[in-house]
DNA sequence: TGGATCATTGTAAGCGCTTGCATTTGGTTG
DNA sequence: CAACCAAATGCAAGCGCTTACAATGATCCA
């Protein structure tokens, strides 16, 4: 295979100096319109491509920001990262994404790693990290964004909502079903403020109704479906059972739902579910998943329009908080009557 | 915020040329243990983190490999890269991933795309593509595999399995249950040669057993719940009805059973119904989804390692081929009794 | 002991691009 | 028509790193 063409190839094609190349590349205003059309000419014929290590030496931008997420697993943050990244394409800039797993280490690495490539943004989901980190980026003057949290008070750009209130509004959902009886399985809240947050406000909610909670039914378990499963088998061994289950996420919700199944229960009538996220699976489970709506499109397109005016050098703090709503579906039920 | 600290500064604080720091991170052998430590600590003193820009300028090199996938929404995918990237990362090369949403143009162009990023190797998902595509790639020079499709005469490496023979399989199983009146609702096979090739494997296990096959009976449907759901719904209006309906992958197959369901039947009483892939959600159905078990995480590592053998500049053509294993669960039973 | 060999380190030339500044061009103005 | 100005272009200095080659000193053997 023969060297790529270079700038220097196209601009002796075209006659010009490789300034006036790099500059109808990248600001075409500043050249003349005759030369511009020589130039594209030029590239076209050698099927130039700008060769990214040289741009990033040279104007110390890499056009690219990064993104750390738990997992590509759960939906919820695919479909955000998708949204994100069309959103920073429109704008030239391309998105890296890397996955921590929900381990705080690997996340710190992680970070470090998206660093080591220079990129020019970074968004990260949640908020509870260690300050290091924070550090870190501030110190190397790296611009970023917390999604999915949300606080009047962070001190960082965030795109999120209220988990606390969330979580707290389809608790209440269920309770006005007529539920007495409630347990939940969270999400595993080490290092994990939405999932603190969400447990929050299902306390909240019970305790505004003064319902008791019995420590063994609040179940913290990863987010997967054989966890949620799991967890679930627990809650209604106990007798007496619960009458609701309400999840830290859909996939846990999917996971109880087949636990019922399995024990020979069915929901709603004898156990209700709820989920949280609203992603394709709470609608795959029959009966289909009362959950907790969460705008992942519209937090990725903010995300990205604030990552991009952080990246010209805009210093905001912008906090945006984004309204959820609850899903009612048929998981959530009247609790069966008094045995 | 100060300027990084460069090479330059590290070699200066540790007494040494940058030829000799540059050295101790690469080739770490080539410099004496004692000038290593004290280039080690200045660089832990600086936090000194290397430059992608001139890294790549100079080596001509990244340790990057790009990804170009049809989506990250279905899980297939996103366990698929997983397993590729962790592999990738025990070599220390990152994985960069681009998605096409099926349509080849957007393939074409995120290939270039990671081109311009200067990645060092792709990888591709399936073997139907332009020509251009192939063209451009050796002509740059860029090592590739393709995933997920299997050839004995691919002229490219290959990890992947028969689609054909997978999907003969289960089909045949759905036969041996008894069924007579089976449908089908499949990808869209423009450009997925993987698609193309389990109607295929459908259509010959057919044959095999001399069934007819109405034309209205094999439904190509994008690979969303919905259009599963649709595509089922016009099926199951037919009368007589399938009493199987064999799908494309999972995803369809999870629509299919809701659609069922919504018609106030029963799978498998009233219809069966398999899907392809055996991602989580095949168990997250109720009843339990028959699938085809695609081995993604091996595909996923086996792809890596022979991505970095490739990137080394051995150039090898071999093709890998996984075997697929049908998964029984309760969706599929006997047709029910004839009316 | 002289010369060859080897391990270790240094020197310096780029890699391809951007960009501040200088220069040229072409048009405008008094 | 000279003087001036803005727009367009060219010049050339790096950006931070790798690496061929050279230099050095130590080691070894005849």
């Amino acid at each position: 295979m023969r060297p790529l063409p270079t700038l220097e190839d196209v601009a002796r094609l075209a006659g010009v100096s490789t300034a006036t190349v790099s500059r109808s590349l990248n600001e075409p205003d500043r050249v003349r319109a005759e030369t511009r059309g020589r130039v594209e000419q030029a590239v076209a014929h050698l099927g130039y491509t700008p060769h990214f290590g040289g741009r990033a030496l040279a104007s110390n931008r890499t056009n690219t920001v990064g993104a750390v997420i738990p997992t590509m697993e759960n939906a919820i943050f695919a479909r955000a990262l998708q949204a994100l990244q069309e959103a920073l394409a429109e704008a030239g800039v391309t998105l890296l994404v890397a996955t921590s797993n929900y381990d705080p280490v690997r996340e710190a690495e992680q970070v470090r790693a998206l660093l080591g490539r220079g990129v020019d943004g970074l968004a990260l989901i949640g908020e509870a990290r260690d300050s290091e980190v924070y550090d870190l980026l501030e110190r190397r003057g790296v611009p970023f964004v917390l999604m999915w949290s949300w606080r009047e008070t962070c001190p960082w750009c965030c795109v999120g909502f209220d988990n606390r209130s969330a979580m707290e509004a389809i608790t209440r959902r269920v309770i006005e079903a007529g539920h007495r009886r409630i347990a939940m399985i969270a999400g595993i809240t080490e290092c994990n403020d939405r999932a603190t947050a969400r447990i929050c406000g299902f306390r909240d909610a019970l305790a505004a109704t003064e319902l008791a909670l019995p420590e063994a039914w609040l179940i913290e378990a990863p987010y997967t479906m054989d966890a949620g499963a799991e967890a679930a088998e627990r809650l209604l061994a106990d007798d007496p059972r619960p009458t609701a289950i309400l999840c830290g996420n859909d996939v846990l919700g999917a996971g109880a739902m087949r636990a019922i199944v399995n024990r020979g229960l069915s929901a709603p009538q004898d156990v209700s579910v709820t989920g949280f996220d609203d992603i394709e699976l709470s609608r795959a489970v029959m009966p289909g998943l009362t959950t907790v709506h969460v705008p992942h499109r519209r937090m990725g397109q903010r995300a990205a329009q604030l990552l991009l005016r952080l990246c010209l050098g805009e210093a905001l703090l912008e906090r945006v908080a984004f309204q959820t709503e609850v899903m009612e579906r048929p998981s959530l039920g009247p609790p069966p009557a008094e045995r």
